[in-house]
DNA sequence: ATAATAACGAGA
DNA sequence: CTCGTTATTATC
C-alpha cells in the first residue's frame, strides 16, 4: 500500500476480478480501495485464501509490467526493517516513477529477442564456457586474480579493495564486472556522482562493448531512467550502473554488487528511510549470496568492521608496491622561509607549495591545487574595511571555525586570537567567501605565463592535457590529467580538519587521497605538498598511502568511544514534545542508551538511540512500531527517524 | 476520510 | 438494562 503511514506498513489482501486475473501477476503496480478511497499499492503475491473475512476488490491494475522483482520485494523488506521505515517508502526509492511513453517502447521491442539471449547465457554458463577474464592490473594485488576468478566461477566473494595510487579504478570495476559476465551473472555498481559515472561507463563499454549494460541515474530524468530500469527488469542487460538510484536495480541473476568510494556522503539517500548505498547493496549480497565489492582509494570505518568481522576479505597491494607507485608526498605548515621568498609571499602560499609547483610546471607538469569548496568554510574580512583579513604569520586566508570561534589561517592552522586589521586596525571581523575563482587568480598572477584551469561547482572537468597548467579544483572535482600531475598541492585542510564531524579526518583523508591519486608516482616526479601538520594522523595516513591503518585505528576509537559504525544509532529529530512522546511509547532493548537533547534546525531536537550492534534489530524494530502508534493516533507534529545518521552532532 | 466498534451516560 | 450518543480505532 503506497501510503507513507507506519501503522499500515503491511500487506492487505484483496480479491482479484476475473477481469484482470492474467495481469495481476506479483510485482505489478495496483490500484484499489482503501478506507474509501483509490490509492496506488503493489501486488505482492497472489494467494488461495484469506484470514480476513470481507475482501474488497483490486480496482485495478495500472500497468501490467511487474517492475517489482521478488528479489527488490525482499530486499525493500529488509532495507525498510533496518532502517526502522515503512516498504512503501523504499519502494518509491526502489521502482522509478511510471513512464507510460517509456515503457511502450521498452515493451514493444523486447516482444521475442530477451528470451533467446537468456537461454544463450544460461547455455554458456552450464557449459562451462567461462572464458577466463585477463586480470590484468588486478595483478598488483596479491588476492586480486583469485577475486575475479570467484567472480567468474559464480562465487559470493567479499572484497573490500584500497586502490593504489595512480590506479584507474573504472578499469578494474570493468574487469570484476566482465569477470561476472563470464560467469553468466549479472552486476550492479553504484558511484557517487555524474563524473564516476562516464568514467566507469567508458571502461565498462571499452570492456564489454555497448548493448550489454546500462546507466541508471536519477539525473537522466524521467523517461530515460524508467526506460533504463526496464532494460535492466526485462532482462536485455544485466549490468546495471549508476549513482545511489541504481542501488535497488533489478538485474538478473545478479552476481555482484560493487560500490566505488563508500565515504562519499553522496551515496546516502536523502529521502526517507535515508538509506545508505553502501548498505543497501551488502544486505543486497547478504541476502542473494551475491558477491560484494567496497573500493576506494580510502578506507572507511564500516569497510573496516567488514574486514575484522571477517565479513569480507581485504584486497591490499603488498608495500613495496605501494611505494614504488606513491607520489612523493611532503607535509608543510611551520613555514620560517615564507617571509624570505619573494615569490612564495607574493602567492600567500608556504614555499614549499610554491617550490613544488614552480619544480613541476618548469619540468612542463600539470599542477593540481585542491581548494576548499566555494561557501564550504567561509574565510573571513575586517568588518570596517572589508580588507580580507590574512594570517600574521603566513598571509594566508583566515577563516572562522563558528560564528563564535576564534579564527584560524586555512593554510599554516595558526590561531590568530588577536587580529587587527592591517588596514584600518579594526578588530572587529566578518565572514566573506573566496572561492576556488580567487585562488585561481593569485596564483596565475604568481605563476605568470601559465595556463590556469578551475573545476568546482558551476563547471566540472573531466580531464586536462598533459602540459604545465595549474588546475584549481574543489574536492571530488579534481580532473584526471594526462600522465598524471606533477604535483599536487592540498590547501584545504584546515576546513576539512576543523569541522565537528565525526567523520572529519576520515573525510580529510578521502580527499586527500582522491586528490593525490592524480599525481605521478614518485619515481616519475610526482609530488603531493599538503598544508598541515604531519604528525596528525589523517596526514600520516595520506603520507604512508595507508588508509587501512587509520581506519582500523578510526574503529578502535569509535568504539571506545561508542560511535558508529562500531555501534547502532539512530537519531529522532522534531518537537521537542514529539520527540519525548515517541521515545516513551518506544520498546526499546534494555541495553539501550538515550542520548541529548541536543539542539537540531529551527526549534527542533535530536534524541540519539544507541544499542550494540546486535540489537540493532530490535531497535529498529521498536523505533518503527513507535511511529506507528504515533501516526495511529494522528499525531500532528512529525517526527524524523534515522537510522545510522551521516552527522551525529 | 469513514465506517466499525468500544465506551459512556441518561432515562425507563 | 437498553438505547442513543460520542470517542476511538482500523482501514482488506
Amino acid at each position: 500500500m503506497d501510503v507513507p503511514l507506519p501503522h499500515l506498513d503491511r500487506p492487505f489482501d484483496y480479491l482479484v476480478p476475473e477481469a484482470l486475473d492474467a495481469d495481476a501477476r506479483p510485482g505489478v503496480r495496483v490500484k484499489v480501495r482503501f478506507a474509501g478511497q483509490l490509492v496506488d499499492g503493489w501486488l505482492l503475491e497472489r494467494a488461495e485464501s484469506s484470514e480476513h473475512p470481507k475482501l474488497a476488490y483490486l480496482e485495478k491494475v495500472v500497468s501490467p509490467v511487474p517492475v517489482l522483482s521478488p528479489e527488490v520485494a525482499r530486499l525493500a523488506r529488509a532495507v525498510a526493517d533496518r532502517y526502522a521505515g515503512s516498504l512503501a517508502d523504499v519502494l518509491r526509492l526502489a521502482v522509478p516513477p511510471r513512464h507510460a511513453r517509456a515503457e511502450k517502447a521498452v515493451t514493444a521491442a523486447e516482444a521475442s529477442p530477451s528470451e533467446d539471449t537468456d537461454a544463450d547465457a544460461d547455455a554458456d554458463a552450464r557449459a562451462g564456457g567461462r572464458a577466463e577474464v585477463d586480470p590484468r592490473g588486478w595483478r598488483d594485488y596479491p588476492a586480486g586474480p583469485a577475486l575475479l576468478r570467484a567472480l567468474t566461477d559464480g562465487r559470493p566473494a567479499r572484497a573490500v579493495w584500497s586502490a593504489l595510487p595512480g590506479e584507474d579504478w573504472a578499469e578494474r570495476y570493468a574487469d570484476a564486472v566482465a569477470a561476472t559476465v563470464a560467469g553468466g551473472r549479472g552486476a550492479v555498481v553504484v558511484v557517487a556522482d555524474a563524473r564516476d559515472l562516464d568514467r566507469l561507463d567508458a571502461a565498462l563499454t571499452a570492456v564489454l562493448g555497448t548493448g550489454r549494460h546500462v546507466r541508471l541515474t536519477a539525473a537522466d530524468g524521467p523517461a530515460r531512467r524508467y526506460r533504463a530500469f526496464l532494460t535492466a527488469r526485462t532482462g536485455e542487460v544485466d549490468v546495471v550502473i549508476g549513482t545511489r538510484a541504481a542501488m535497488f536495480a533489478p538485474v538478473r541473476r545478479l552476481g555482484l554488487v560493487a560500490v566505488w568510494d563508500d565515504g562519499d556522503d553522496l551515496h546516502a539517500e536523502p529521502r526517507a528511510p535515508y538509506p545508505h548505498a553502501r548498505d543497501v547493496l551488502l544486505t543486497r549480497a547478504q541476502l542473494g549470496d551475491i558477491a560484494a565489492l567496497v573500493g576506494g582509494y580510502a578506507r572507511t570505518a564500516e569497510a573496516q568492521l567488514l574486514v575484522e568481522t571477517g565479513w569480507a576479505r581485504e584486497v591490499v597491494a603488498d608495500r613495496a608496491v605501494v611505494r614504488a607507485r606513491t607520489p612523493a608526498m611532503a607535509p608543510t605548515g611551520d613555514d620560517p622561509q615564507l617571509a624570505r621568498d619573494p615569490g612564495a609571499a607574493s602567492a600567500r602560499l608556504p614555499s614549499l607549495a610554491w617550490t613544488t609547483a614552480r619544480d613541476a610546471l618548469r619540468a612542463d607538469l600539470p599542477v593540481l591545487v585542491q581548494v576548499p569548496r566555494r561557501g564550504y568554510v567561509p574565510s573571513v574580512a575586517c568588518a570596517d574595511c572589508r580588507a580580507p583579513a590574512r594570517c600574521p604569520h603566513c598571509a594566508g586566508p583566515l577563516a572562522l571555525p563558528s560564528a563564535q570561534g576564534t579564527p584560524a589561517c586555512r593554510w599554516c592552522g595558526r590561531v590568530a586570537a588577536a587580529y587587527a586589521c592591517p588596514e584600518c586596525g579594526g578588530r572587529r571581523l566578518r565572514a566573506s567567501v573566496t572561492g576556488a575563482r580567487r585562488t585561481a587568480e593569485e596564483l596565475g598572477r604568481a605563476f605568470p605565463g601559465v595556463p590556469v584551469r578551475t573545476s568546482g561547482r558551476e563547471e566540472v572537468l573531466a580531464s586536462v592535457p598533459g602540459g604545465a597548467g595549474l588546475v584549481i579544483a574543489t574536492p571530488g572535482a579534481e580532473p584526471v590529467a594526462e600522465g598524471g600531475y606533477g604535483a599536487v598541492l592540498l590547501l584545504d585542510s584546515w576546513a576539512l580538519l576543523t569541522r565537528a564531524d565525526l567523520r572529519a579526518g576520515e573525510e580529510a583523508l578521502r580527499r586527500w587521497m582522491a586528490a593525490a591519486a592524480l599525481a605521478r608516482p614518485g619515481t616519475a616526479g610526482g609530488r603531493v605538498v599538503v598544508v598541515a601538520d604531519g604528525a596528525l594522523a589523517p596526514v600520516q595516513a595520506l603520507l604512508r598511502w595507508d588508509s587501512a591503518w587509520f581506519a582500523a585505528r578510526e574503529l578502535a576509537e569509535r568504539r571506545e568511544l561508542g560511535f558508529p559504525p562500531a555501534v547502532r544509532m539512530a537519531s529522532v529529530t522534531g518537537a521537542a514534545e514529539a520527540v519525548a512522546d515517541l521515545l516513551a511509547g518506544a520498546r526499546l532493548p534494555g541495553d539501550a542508551e538515550v542520548l541529548g537533547p541536543v539542539p537540531a534546525e529551527e526549534g527542533r531536537e535530536r534524541m540519539l538511540v544507541r544499542v550494540p550492534r546486535s540489537r540493532a534489530a530490535a531497535m529498529a524494530e521498536a523505533l518503527h512500531a513507535a511511529a506507528g502508534q504515533r501516526s495511529a493516533r494522528k499525531a500532528a507534529d512529525p517526527v524524523r527517524l534515522q537510522v545510522d545518521p551521516l552527522t551525529l552532532f
